[in-house]
RNA sequence: GGGAGGUUAGCUCAGUGGUAGAGCACCUGCCUUACACGCAGGGUGUCGUGGGUUCAAGCCCCUCACCUCCCACCA
């Protein structure tokens, strides 16, 4: 017999496991010779969503890594062959910006060094720092098939991000052009939209009077115009009204003159214009807004670039200005302004305005040249394949926003002016020419001449991410793996990257394959801390998935990340739940000590004859039975919650505080009870394994000391079949009532002792008589199922009794209950403390209040017409019971509470 | 301005039209020979508000309130 510590200690077994997997390749996955031969395993594939290369996992990664392991854990016991492909993510801007700041500590720069070197030392520091997601993945337990591990810069993807962005040039879906885009001046590249995030700003509006030109003999005019950026004034090319606002109709088609500029501009008439904002006059800036980039096109204006890419003033925007920071600027206009009596009024004014998500500044909105992506009828199929159910969202509310978001979605500027990532694929001559290829090769046969410059400019990092379902597995090839593992099955991600990532990758996998990269996309919530306040750096409330490892065993940090997942919430993360959840981890250990310690020469049964077993032995199979078919059930749908739930309460409750308590007098020499330790294990080896999916490192170990595990499976629980969700074991309708009964006599005795102030020590004879005339059938019953010899030694072994006696209680007999017709009284071997009577007050209360409710019911006609039969025969029968609980109440009260 | 989600025990959350549940916390008693990371017992909850449907509503429909988030070019 196995000598097991009794220390329950998770940092013991967790790494040991981890390492003993790895070197026995059980997560390395290939495509079967024949994988359209008949029984041949079907696959099942998940991509993790790719971690930026040189980060670290936070708490939002070990959520999603541990809801995907267990997808893919449960998948492969179940005999499909799971393929969860790892890598990480090159992540542009991040890892950029992370080697500038160490660069920066030198006192240099990237242009210090020069693009090459300063790839050369990104590359370095990606080398560096490269092993760390592998290591805390491991750490966490994830069952990834490493020798498929993929980064989003390496050969085989690059190549696919080559031979897409061609193809979409060559379609005509991408192109290159000068256009109004977001400009980081704290990134100092392009961004997109969505890397726009708006931000509530206390802002001033300033009221400015520009003046009209008149012609000879008409009378001086000026009209008043609202901003909050004034400084942008000096590229206005016009002034808007609405075209039919009567206060302003008569100076359409005249101009007027830009303030300290001294420029004259036009007035038009654009149905954009709000009547009722501000004065209800537009400036027009069209290169440094992109409303009035658009009223500016409508109306064939021109722009001047007043603001640079630094966030300076440009020459054009005048000696007096050129040069200055964009605040600077400002104030110098302001006052000039103010000089000349232009500037009407001031006003506080709160509105939303566009900041850089990665850097914190204020978004400039800037012409400039750049790449984008028109994915028009890529968002079509994509709304496609979610209305007709090949894409499904899990929780289903996301598809409003999916569709939202895909019916309106604009270009894609997918070009950054970074050195870390993709250099876009063209080419330009001398004469400034443009060639699109694959190769620079190529460029230079289209072009004519080797006196070719690549663009300098690398693709948004969300380009490559966009393809990463299908370029893991060797597109633009067409290779067995992408022929087998794709499409995949599930995505499990964050809801805060569905536009960024989900939604490129159902455009780019739809558009390149035909088909929906996944299946399913399971969106998980947000881990917050355990007062549901967001995890920041800056409120010191951020939790290390590592920390909490070490302080409480990967088991119970996955068990309580999944068991927190429920649908459409997110995740607050209390450490004192982490603790309770360690502590099933304790009880799952000790609960496997104690049935090893009592097996000795038995071993888990390949089969078990349900039929011959005692009822507590075919009670907890058929508990069994129920949970394995509600755990696979609840994993179907993604229900985690509900899967952790139910092996929780059938491990704790069910099986430790119920079962094993019944099988100790079954397990003692002489029992009538057949097979009781062989149906200890047998339930013991299937919970294990229904556990692990989420709790890996415990179930494995555990499971390995268990006698007759190898016949199961020759190595690990890794690879052991999910027990069957369609087990036959089920208990008749009377068995039902037995066990019930069985349970409640216990539960009564416990309440008899907790009441009366008796130690489990306090012996009870049980007394049982029929409450009420007629009765006396179901007290012979009874007596015949308490009084047989399996029950009765349990009852003596876990409720403390004595006997089982017909008849009536001793005088003075005080605390009775009454079950189904029949009163059953415990009579104590010792000395009590008295009933609380106040409290059996309460409970009559009660009774009666409930006794007019019922009544009240059933008197309703309607009611008794209307209701389904056996609601009513339910009622009327509580009704019965309600009124015998109140006699056998009044019993025990009155004789006190009367005068004698 | 649109849209989504939430509102149930002290806390965090499940809940399938038929008398409201779990974990944690808390209180009481127990070192019952697997486990004190444990065992047993302990809950009178305006199920956010107001209406409606129904014999019957936490659940279905409508209204409103509050909280979270997403989207959106009124300068």
């Amino acid at each position: 017999m196995t000598e097991m510590e009794k220390r329950f200690d998770p940092a013991s077994y967790e790494g040991r496991w981890q390492r003993e997997w790895a070197a026995r390749d059980y997560f390395v996955c290939g495509v079967p010779e024949n994988p359209a031969a008949a029984g041949a395993p079907q696959p099942f594939c998940i991509m993790i969503p790719p971690p930026n290369v040189t980060g670290k996992l936070h708490m939002g990664h070990a959520l999603q890594s541990t809801l995907q392991d267990l997808l893919t854990r449960w998948r492969r016991m179940q005999g499909r062959n799971s393929l969860w492909l790892p890598g990480t993510d090159h992540a542009g801007i991040a890892t950029q910006l992370m080697v500038e700041r160490d660069l920066a500590k030198e006192g240099k720069s990237k242009h210090d060094l020069g693009r090459e070197k300063f790839l050369e030392r990104v590359w370095a520091w990606k080398e560096q720092y490269h092993g760390n997601i592998r290591r805390q993945l491991d750490l966490l337990g994830a069952s990834c098939d490493w020798s498929r591990e993929r980064f989003t810069l390496d050969e085989g993807l690059s190549l696919a991000v080559r031979e897409a962005f061609v193809r979409l040039f060559e379609e005509g879906r991408i192109r290159r052009g000068e256009y109004l885009v977001n400009w980081s001046t704290g990134l100092d590249t392009a961004i997109s939209d969505l890397e726009v995030e708006m931000r509530e700003v206390r802002d001033k509006l300033w009221k400015i009077a520009y003046e009209i030109e008149i012609a000879d003999g008409e009378t001086a005019e000026r009209v008043v115009v609202a901003t909050t950026r004034p400084e942008t004034l000096l590229g206005d090319t016009a002034l808007a009204v609405h075209p039919e606002d009567e206060r302003y109709r008569h100076l359409v088609g005249k101009r007027a003159v830009v303030p300290v500029a001294g420029r004259s501009i036009p007035i038009v008439a654009d149905s954009s214009v709000e009547r009722e904002f501000g004065t209800g006059v537009v400036k027009v800036t069209p290169f440094h807004d992109l409303a009035d980039f658009e009223t500016g096109r409508r109306h064939g204006l021109p722009g001047i670039q007043v603001i640079d890419r630094k966030g300076r003033m440009t020459a054009a925007s005048g000696a007096d200005f050129a040069g200055l920071d964009v605040d600077t600027a400002r104030g110098l206009l302001l006052e000039k302004l103010t000089a000349a009596g232009q500037l009407v009024h001031v006003e506080d004014y709160v509105h939303n305005v566009g900041f850089c998500q990665r850097s914190g500044v204020r978004v400039q909105p800037l012409m400039s040249t750049q790449w984008f992506c028109d994915v028009s009828t890529m968002a079509a199929d994509a709304l496609a394949a979610h209305a007709d159910g090949r894409l499904e969202l899990v929780p289903a509310s996301w598809g409003k926003t999916w569709e939202h978001w895909l019916a309106n979605i604009r270009p894609w500027c997918i070009s950054r002016q970074l050195w870390w990532g993709h250099q876009i694929p063209a080419w330009y001559d001398g004469a400034g020419n443009c060639f699109v290829a694959r190769t620079r090769e190529d460029a230079v046969e289209k072009a004519g001449t080797h006196e070719l410059t690549q663009d300098s400019d690398v693709l948004d990092t969300w380009f490559s991410s966009a393809l990463w379902p299908f370029s893991t597995l060797g597109w633009p090839h067409e290779t067995r793996d992408l022929a087998y593992f794709y499409p995949t099955q599930v995505l499990i991600t964050g809801f805060d990257i569905l536009f960024f990532w989900v939604a490129r990758m159902a455009m780019m996998g739809l558009h390149f394959t035909g088909q929906s990269p996944f299946a399913r996309v399971h969106l998980t919530g947000l881990v917050r801390d355990a007062d549901g306040v967001k995890m920041s750096k800056t409120k010191g409330n951020v939790l290390d998935p590592e920390d909490l490892i070490q302080e409480h065993g990967a088991d119970a940090v996955r068990f309580t990340l999944a068991s927190l997942d429920s649908p459409g919430r997110d995740i607050p993360l209390d450490p004192q739940v982490m603790a309770g959840n360690r502590a099933f981890g304790n009880k799952i250990w000790n609960a496997t000590r104690f049935v090893l310690s009592k097996v000795e020469g038995a071993t888990i049964p390949a089969a078990i004859d349900f039929e011959r077993l005692a009822l507590p032995e075919r009670w907890i199979l058929s508990r069994l039975a129920e949970v394995s078919a509600s755990v696979d059930r609840a994993l179907e749908e993604f229900r985690f919650d509900l899967a952790c739930r139910d092996l929780y309460h059938f491990f704790w409750s069910d099986f430790c505080d119920w079962y094993i308590e019944m099988a100790k007098p079954g397990l003692e020499a002489g029992s009538e009870r057949l097979l009781v330790k062989g149906v200890l294990l047998l339930v013991l080896d299937r919970a294990l394994r229904l556990l692990h999916p989420v709790m890996p490192f415990l179930t494995e170990e555990l499971w390995q000391k268990l006698p007759g595990h190898e016949l199961i499976h020759p190595q690990t629980i890794c690879l052991a079949a999910y027990p069957d969700a369609a087990l036959a074991w089920r208990l008749s309708a009377a068995e039902g009532l037995e066990i019930s009964l069985l349970r409640e006599v216990v539960t009564i005795a416990r309440n008899d002792r907790a009441d009366r102030k008796l130690t489990h020590r306090a012996k009870a004879d049980l007394y049982i008589r029929a409450a009420k005339p007629g009765a006396q059938e179901a007290v012979v019953e009874r007596m015949g199922f308490l009084q047989s010899e399996t029950v009765l030694t349990l009852l003596r072994s876990i409720a403390g009794m004595k006997q089982v006696i017909s008849g009536p209680a001793p005088a003075g007999a005080l605390h009775k209950h009454i079950l189904e017709n029949v009163e059953m009284t415990l009579v104590f071997d010792v000395e009590a403390a008295p009933v609380d009577l106040a409290k059996l007050q309460l409970e009559l209360d009660k009774v009666e209040a409930n006794i007019s409710n019922v009544r009240a019911k059933l008197e309703s006609e309607s009611f008794t017409a209307k209701a389904p039969a056996a609601v009513v025969e339910g009622a009327r029968r509580n009704l019965a019971a309600l009124e015998l609980d109140r006699e056998r109440l009044r019993g025990v009260l009155q004789p006190v509470s009367g005068p004698g």
